[in-house]
DNA sequence: GATGCGTGGTC
DNA sequence: TGACCAAGCAT
């Protein structure tokens, strides 16, 4: 197996379920060198699951400001308070049970049940796909429910039943490390002789893929309001990107604003009598399917302005109670140089 | 089953 | 620069 990585990897140090279960979360779609930190921070800060299920998701969000997929952090504390309460705070060893839990589906149900528990299930994450359509020459698409049985099946088949959480991480770790999407290691892989997609020059076409996310562009107008060393917060809410996180009041609108567009926008949306001065930007802030170009207007609200319900006024050396957008965090603090 | 959800790194 | 990619999940 590879062997060299496993040091790197701190959680593998314990048969902890919850560590685990912790690890698996960070690491959805996140690369280890971004997690780790994160993982230290969150047992750390939480060193046992009734901790993390007393926490408030605020804090629980700020904790997690800057990994991404917030609902990850949101539905981490959701699982963490159903396995106290439902399951007295021990994890299920049970696939069904614990793909029941907020947030774990099949991957991670199948990580902490083969890891932990020693359960015989395979995974199947990016990197099995990678490995297995390589080594035996598939195409079938691998983000279609026909490939998702295919290589499932297949990855069933494979399992090394006595030792089925060690053979999972070897072969993830054999994706990430030699089997890579670009530039693999074929020379230094173990399963080089077998390999289908080597043998017929096959590896920079496999996996296949079938659907491509488009990309939508989106403009951002926020209003920075500071005053006396305070800043004015809303917190997002609704079936939006970054829910639960803080950003300053937004003006969302179809296209670029000129200052004059902008002042017309704000006179609309929250009367007459605002001082625009300057305009940052514009930003631009790029997600896996949004391409954001964000303006940050230094504005002064009119005398007896009267702030909207769901604005907070936040001390800005209060900040770090409040979980932020990178797009957000970044321009307050080149804002406050 | 298709779509939406972050961020950072790479080429 | 833009497109792709990373130990997925929920709806």
């Amino acid at each position: 197996m590879v062997q060299g990585a496993s040091a790197a990897l701190p959680w593998r140090a314990s048969k902890d379920p919850y560590c685990i279960w912790l690890s698996e979360v960070i690491l959805q779609q996140t690369r280890v060198e971004q997690g780790t930190a994160y993982w230290q921070r969150f047992v750390d800060r939480y060193p046992t699951l009734f901790d993390l299920a007393e926490a408030s998701e605020d804090e629980v969000l700020r904790l997690w400001q800057g990994l991404g997929y917030y609902s990850r952090a949101r539905n981490l504390r959701k699982a963490a308070q159903q396995v106290a309460r439902l399951h007295g705070g021990r994890f299920p060893q049970d696939h069904a049970l614990l793909k029941g839990l907020s947030g774990v589906g099949d991957y991670t149900a199948a990580a902490i049940g083969s890891i932990a528990f020693g359960l015989a299930e395979p995974v199947v994450d990016g990197n099995v796909y990678r490995v297995l359509s390589r080594v035996f020459g598939i195409d079938t698409p691998i983000d279609g429910s026909a490939g998702r049985v295919e290589f499932r099946a297949l990855a069933a088949n494979l399992l090394d039943r006595q030792a089925p959480g060690d053979h999972n991480q070897a072969v993830m770790e054999l994706g990430a490390l030699v089997c890579s999407p670009k530039s693999p290691k074929c020379g230094d892989c173990p399963l080089a002789s077998k390999c289908i997609a080597l043998r017929t020059d096959r590896i920079d076409q496999l996996p296949v893929k079938a659907n491509r996310t488009k990309v939508r562009i989106r403009y951002f107008n926020y209003l920075h309001v500071e005053e006396a060393g305070c800043i004015h917060l809303r917190k997002r809410s609704g079936k939006d990107i970054w829910h639960g996180l803080y950003e300053l009041p937004l003006l969302e609108s179809d296209g670029a604003l000129t200052k004059r567009r902008f002042a017309a926008v704000l006179a609309n949306v929250h009367g007459t009598g605002w001082t625009v001065e300057h305009m940052v930007g514009p930003v631009k802030h790029i997600l896996s399917h949004q391409h954001l170009q964000a303006r940050f207007w230094r504005v002064r609200p009119p005398k007896g302005f009267m702030p909207p319900q769901d604005w907070e006024q936040v001390d800005m050396d209060r900040l770090e109670g409040h979980a932020l957008p990178r797009l957000i965090e970044r321009h307050l603090l080149a804002s406050r140089t």
